[in-house]
DNA sequence: GTTGCATATGCACACAGTTGCATATAATCT
DNA sequence: AGATTATATGCAACTGTGTGCATATGCAAC
């Protein structure tokens, strides 16, 4: 029950169809929750059921129809529900770690250590891009920027987390395949 | 396809029953890949079914029957091959930083965080005591030890980032309200 | 003696997420 | 003229996970 809540605020911030809402997770809310398209299309259908949001159908020429999703107040307070609840702990999940703790073979090992490495430092670079365009000076952010920027702090948190582990992990086999 | 995985890591260690692999998932496997006991068993015959485990019953006095699972050549070989495979980076999913994104109200995420970062400090704590346990002196490690070694150290820098990042949120919003 | 806990295994339903497929318009590129 | 790309929406099947329920033994505490 949290993709809802993922579109909700992104609909809160601005109307849009399912196609906006796919192409906006892929680039922001997706940070933190990603989501294809044939899932939000389905989200969207059961929350107008719900009654959470609106949908008025555009014509537009050169394109095909558009349908076009805004927030209603039964959808901004559940909104302010969720807001209020005790948010649960996301576990960690890793294949990557469950694969270093079988540690079977050294040398794939060190491959997709140095592919994570560079894919982190990929995101992180996006990260701080996106950081330094929206939010170039964070002591003056109020209300929702301030909630985003801390968002994505977290996210450049996370990405230099996983620098640092991976060269962890690169400075101890490393050392010991050159022994 | 990775608790499949997980579970025959765990199996590579030490041959074990449902009942036991729950427990460790509990306690060390888990840290990486959490699962109930109900998925474990629903997964084992599958398993079994796959011929990648073997199971023996055994009568025990005093407590009901137990069914030990080991694993096989063709499950070492999985194993083998699923190592070599290259892992693809799990995705950052984060329900809080979704309501941070959103920020409605405040005070809750204020809890909120408080809570999350006692979370992240009594986690670091067990991977703290598991580490000084198990793998006092981690320059002397070698093959299965480092790797688990290695893959503990992820759950540690993880949890150290999380707190850093409770604290930063904390940081800017305290520091708001008080103004 | 009965309540609760640890051991031990499992079914069934619900819900969420992934992947593949399907369809349609219109602009741009080759 | 034909291919590709971008816009736009959606169904269906499969897989994985979470939650609740069911059952059985035996020990220890109250």
């Amino acid at each position: 029950m949290a993709l809802e809540h993922a579109i909700l605020v992104s609909l809160s911030e601005r109307a849009a169809s399912g196609y906006d809402l796919a192409r906006r997770f892929d680039a922001s809310i997706g940070f933190f929750w990603p989501a294809s398209h044939q899932q939000i299309y389905r989200v969207l259908s059961r929350m107008q059921d719900s009654g959470w949001i609106s949908s008025t159908v555009q014509t537009q020429d050169g394109r095909p129809d558009k349908k076009t999703y805004a927030i209603t107040s039964t959808g901004d307070a559940e909104l302010d529900r969720w807001a209020a609840e005790p948010s649960n702990r996301e576990a960690l999940r890793s294949d990557f770690a469950v694969k270093l703790r079988g540690f079977r073979d050294s040398e794939s090992i060190l491959i997709d250590t140095r592919n994570r490495k560079a894919d982190h430092e990929q995101r992180l670079k996006e990260y701080e891009e996106s950081q330094a365009k929206f939010y170039p000076v964070p002591t003056k952010l109020t209300g929702t920027d301030l909630g985003a920027w801390l968002a994505l702090r977290g996210g450049i948190h996370s990405e230099l987390q996983g620098i640092a582990w991976c060269e962890e992990i690169l400075k101890h086999l490393e050392g010991r395949e050159s022994r």
